[in-house]
DNA sequence: ATTATATTTCGCTAATTAACGAAATATATT
DNA sequence: AATATATTTCGTTAATTAGCGAAATATAAT
């Protein structure tokens, strides 16, 4: 049960919904998160790390970035279970929509480094 | 989404996850909760009213006591997928199946009025 | 080695939360 | 009307949380 509880914590603040929501497109790194979610890095960094303390995500260092993905769905039936709900729930979301129309577009190169 | 958001805060509390199970056993007034959950009135009042607020559960006044229930299941479709979770995740909980063996034996008239 | 960049950690603030007991409200009984 | 009981609301405390910017860490590129 306390695993479950930690689950509904984790996807108890809407921002970290819309990170779910995000990640299920590709994998993502930080910055590109915290740009399409206009917060701060360090706020996102937060957000990540909850989500992946309950087992929802996790991180696959590429180099110089952190790529954070969704678990795998046979390594926990839980995320599953989530994602499910959150479809049946969350896809008619204005902001998840948009949300998901920006990740297609955009690019940690551009996004992060500046120029 | 935000109503999904506010049902998974709902649930990220294990007392309140608690309660949802012993009301699917039956419908209980607040002191037989209490009794249970072994916590003081004002507690469980609050939690309660976190359920409610969530469309969770409802109240129904009876005389001297108020009945809390579930929500019927064709009014709000979140409550049964939120229930069939817990009861995927939460029925091998021993504090759970301990609660539900309670619930069967508590009786207002006694726990409450003391005597 | 130094510099640039991505991420995490730290320290802070404002807001929220769970818990309690005491006071207030509502209903039933005498 | 007065009393007893069930519940809710109020006020408080301790703990947690989301947010930020600055400092620390880690990797890539020069």
């Amino acid at each position: 049960m306390k695993k479950l509880v930690t689950i509904f914590k984790a996807l108890s603040d809407p921002n970290r919904v819309r990170i779910m929501k995000m990640l299920e497109s590709r994998k993502l790194c930080l910055c590109e998160v915290s740009s399409v979610l206009k917060l701060a890095n360090s706020t996102v960094s937060k957000h990540l790390s909850i989500l992946k303390n309950a087992g929802l995500i996790i991180d696959d260092k590429e180099g110089k970035w952190v790529n954070y993905e969704l678990v795998s769905s046979p390594e926990l039936v839980y995320v599953q279970d989530m994602l499910l709900l959150l479809k049946k729930y969350s896809n008619n979301d204005i902001t998840v929509k948009n949300d998901i129309k920006q990740v297609k577009k955009v690019d940690r190169k551009v996004i992060c480094g500046g120029d």
